[in-house]
DNA sequence: ACACCGTGTTGACACGTTTCAATCCGAGTG
DNA sequence: CACTCGGATTGAAACGTGTCAACACGGTGT
């Protein structure tokens, strides 16, 4: 890393100071209410007043100052974007659609990374109250929803994403059946013949996991094979690739005759680090073991075998979120609600039927 | 997908009106203006009236009203990060680093998203233009800075990220040597006894791959191999995953005596999809062909084998941009700066040497 | 006693917008 | 022609904050 520091003389002249809705006004022979009802309500002012007022516009170089408009209307026109971590292609995705749907209500959006930490959490959700934002979608960090109570009542409305159980009485929010996406991983094993398996698991507090966790168990029951007996839990500090990697003692445990013939990984990303370890014990997917994961990450099906998985409609989710806000802002007899979106199986080459 | 709507009635009472600094004033028994000092330069207030002071901002449950603020000072304290794809993993590391460093300067990052389209690109020029925001960490989406320069002239400052050749007389910017990049990934090929290969590529027009191209040539020459009569070139309209696998025909095309020992991909993206490709044509990598990537994506070391590429400091990047922009905000005697970073190919299995 | 100093504090104003009651105007009606 | 009506426009009053010149005050040196 090197630097240099040549710095030309400043480009452009700077504007001296930017022009504002009353010279536009003054420049167009009218009001400054005109200017500001062509900029907002653009049908109540008459076609040709509109086109002198478009003109100065243009002439004058105006830009709106959005600082002044939310002082004045008391809100700004910006959501906040409140997730567990940046880094996760899951989230990214589902920026993407919250992204796609604000555009289109005219609306921006301030991206806010809690990092899986309560603390940035509550300091975000000052950062959106002192903002006035609009709204937010937001991806409660823990049950522990006092902060985003707190910024409920200072006005700003937010939808909860993935979060459902735990936001139903507060607003709107918008989750996937993680029951289901279980059930599915787990009907899916059983019908290749899988009599027993393994659930790789990231903190078990989070309630995710825990209804995939029961999906997976109840297809076991609904089959007739006791759980308790033929099921068996392995749990990680983290839902990241690393320590997927590191499970695989934990999953092997017990020797060769142990050896579960099929894994659940919470994630996909544990696991892919769960292949990979087992790759690096010279042990084959799926000749040895079956191998599920969970969220169809974009790069689920680039490894060898492709990665069996729940996917989740991760864009879809977050334009869902995005307009149940925009309704709750717009619509004046806006009713909360609850978006429950199910997941679906994908089934690729990590997976295959026990060896008889 | 389903829905219910049970609303239960609203949680906490609407609070009337949010209070202000004059109330709190008041409240303090002192002026507003001293509020303000309290709030913006506390070491210019006496320790006891800034003690009644907190006090009654704590009391009164105050939160500052941002809009206000930035009204007066004619500057928000938000900052644009204008990214080509919030899709790309590359991009989401870079935002965490800007992120980090931007709440350490009191900063709020307003997501921006260009999706490689110089409509929206300017589209996200105004809007931070009508925020009045601070400045800008901007991917540039081609040559064109025409909506970029316009946003400096109205008073926004921005640095450039990852295209620095072309942003170096307009300001700062941090950019990795792409050059070195290709460099090193020829070098590793040639000095692997590699005599001839294939660049795969996105879009040529795309600065970054052209650099990278040229290190690659470089590479070669360096050895006494005429670039021209040993590498090919293969060019896809997309740097992703899907590209990369339909690129496969086009690399083996010519039979198997022309088929190239080694493919250095623009991408990891591209790499891992002609991995794939490859495999379902029963090649072997590395040792049918070797392939190296550049990004280093986190997925990159889960294939198997484990991806060569060239690892680019990503978060750091993020760092050093918003690092550099903050200092042009805050430090009257700035001078523009121009940061390079170099960049550092990891070996892993995707690479072998000539068969013999 | 007086001028002087520095530290704290004050008040009023300006920032750019939205809103709303009031006003204006021209066309239609009796 | 007088009158009404409705659409188009106006003007002034906020919104909450930062700034800055002015001021109060207790202490110091002459």
């Amino acid at each position: 890393m090197s630097t240099t520091a040549p710095s030309p003389p400043e480009g452009g002249p700077a504007q001296s100071r930017p022009v504002g809705i009353t010279e536009v006004a003054k420049h167009a022979g009218v009001s400054p209410g005109t200017v500001s009802n062509v900029l907002n309500r653009p049908e109540r002012v008459a076609e040709a007043t509109r086109l002198k007022v478009e003109a100065a516009i243009a002439e004058l170089d105006y830009v709106r100052n959005s600082s002044g408009s939310s002082l004045r209307s008391g809100r700004s026109a910006s959501v906040g974007l409140l997730v567990l971590d940046v880094t996760n292609p899951f989230f990214t995705e589902v920026a993407r659609g919250v992204e796609d749907e604000a555009a289109a209500s005219g609306l921006s959006v301030v991206l806010l990374n809690s990092a899986e930490s309560r603390e940035r959490q509550r300091g975000n959700a000052r950062l959106l109250a002192e903002q006035r934002a609009a709204g937010a979608v937001v991806m409660p960090v823990d049950d522990d929803l006092s902060d985003l109570l707190w910024l409920s009542r200072q006005g700003t409305p937010w939808v909860a994403l993935d979060r459902g159980d735990v936001a139903e009485a507060v607003g709107c929010s918008v989750t996937v059946d993680n029951h289901a996406g279980g059930l599915a991983a787990g009907r899916h094993l059983v019908g290749l013949g899988h009599e027993r398996a393994t659930f790789l698991t990231g903190p078990f507090g989070i309630e995710q996991v825990r209804r995939r966790h029961q999906g997976l168990r109840d297809a076991f029951t609904e089959a007739g094979l006791d759980p308790d007996a033929r099921l068996r839990l392995v749990e990680r500090p983290m839902l990241n690739a690393e320590q997927g990697e590191r499970a695989v003692d934990a999953v092997l445990a017990g020797g060769p005759r142990q050896r579960p013939a099929a894994v659940f990984c919470a994630n996909d990303q544990l696991a892919l680090g769960l292949m990979k370890g087992l790759g690096q014990r010279g042990l084959r997917v799926p000749d040895d073991i079956s191998v599920v994961g969970y969220d169809n990450v974009d790069f689920a099906d680039l490894v060898h075998p492709g990665l069996t998985t729940v996917a989740q409609p991760k864009y879809e989710l977050g334009r869902a979120a995005m307009r149940l806000l925009a309704s709750e802002l717009n619509d004046p007899g806006h009713r909360h609600e609850q978006l429950r979106f199910t997941p679906e199986l994908l089934v690729r080459g990590s997976t295959s039927a026990r060896r008889t």
